[in-house]
DNA sequence: TATTGTTATACTCTATAACTATA
DNA sequence: TATAGTTATAGAGTATAACAATA
């Protein structure tokens, strides 16, 4: 790093940033998971919601939105999808409020997507060693926790 | 986190995952940022690119761009913006390169910025013990690395 | 009154393709 | 041939406002 910016003559001054790596690091793990979930093929918002339908039956997509942070208007297009897909089914239990399950081949696309997903999230443990990988995860959970303070 | 999980009913399954932690952790940071900029007026990105132009006097829009991961073409309204506000200055060096400088009022707000950023990063690095940021700066540039190597 | 789902809309960020002028 | 800067454009992602139906 520090040779690099020699050879080239260009003094990187923010590399060394926390919320500079952070941003980074998320966006190529992001990319990661974008490449390899593309072999199914699901975007990670779509795997994601998939997974949490597999594991919560009969919620509602302003549930899943209030989890990932996604507001209600911009879950209709990926609920959209997913429906218009085949994936998942909706089932009205209130007047208002309908719930979601997966189909069996959303069960399919579910697991297939769970698979990668563990791959991936394998693959980068890796790079660190392993006493690092649970301090890691619980200093980004820290740092995930202050945005719950404000917004 | 898990009570939440029990008092809510809805098993966020997806929370312990690294990609998702970093990813939200980078929001977060990202957004508080951001906030805490717009008492100048700029964005983070503006910031940085103020940043790196007052460390490397001369140099080009496409040097940033490398550096900072930003393509060419999307360079072009970033510099257009920051010349527009008066904070920078173009000199031709080539007939195709221009070379980047601070204007005294971009220096003045290049410094503002960087006080900004520095209250920012030893905020988010109080939330963690002392002797554990250096580990989680070293292991997300271990995990930024991981991108150089694909794309 | 508050919530669910929805439509419409706008802004930012990112990506590619193509062009020019130059090295 | 490769690079710097530019234009146009398209696709995501995210934001707000407003509405109808329902709780």
């Amino acid at each position: 790093m520090k040779e690099d910016q020699i050879e080239t003559g260009f003094r990187d001054v923010i590399a060394d940033r926390l919320g500079y790596v952070l941003r980074r690091a998320s966006g190529v793990m992001m990319g990661a998971l974008g490449t390899a979930l593309a072999a199914i093929p699901l975007r990670p918002v779509e795997a994601t919601i998939l997974i949490l339908i597999g594991e919560n039956t009969g919620c509602t997509q302003s549930e899943i939105g209030r989890v990932l942070a996604i507001k209600r208007a911009n879950m209709v297009p990926l609920i959209a999808d997913l429906l218009a897909k085949g994936l998942i089914e909706k089932r009205p239990v209130d007047g208002r409020s309908q719930a979601l399950s997966l189909t069996p081949q959303g069960l399919v696309q579910r697991d297939a997507a769970e698979a990668i997903i563990h791959a991936h999230e394998r693959r980068f443990e890796a790079l660190l060693p392993p006493s690092k990988v649970a301090a890691l995860r619980s200093a980004l959970v820290r740092i995930a926790a202050e945005g719950d303070e404000e917004g």
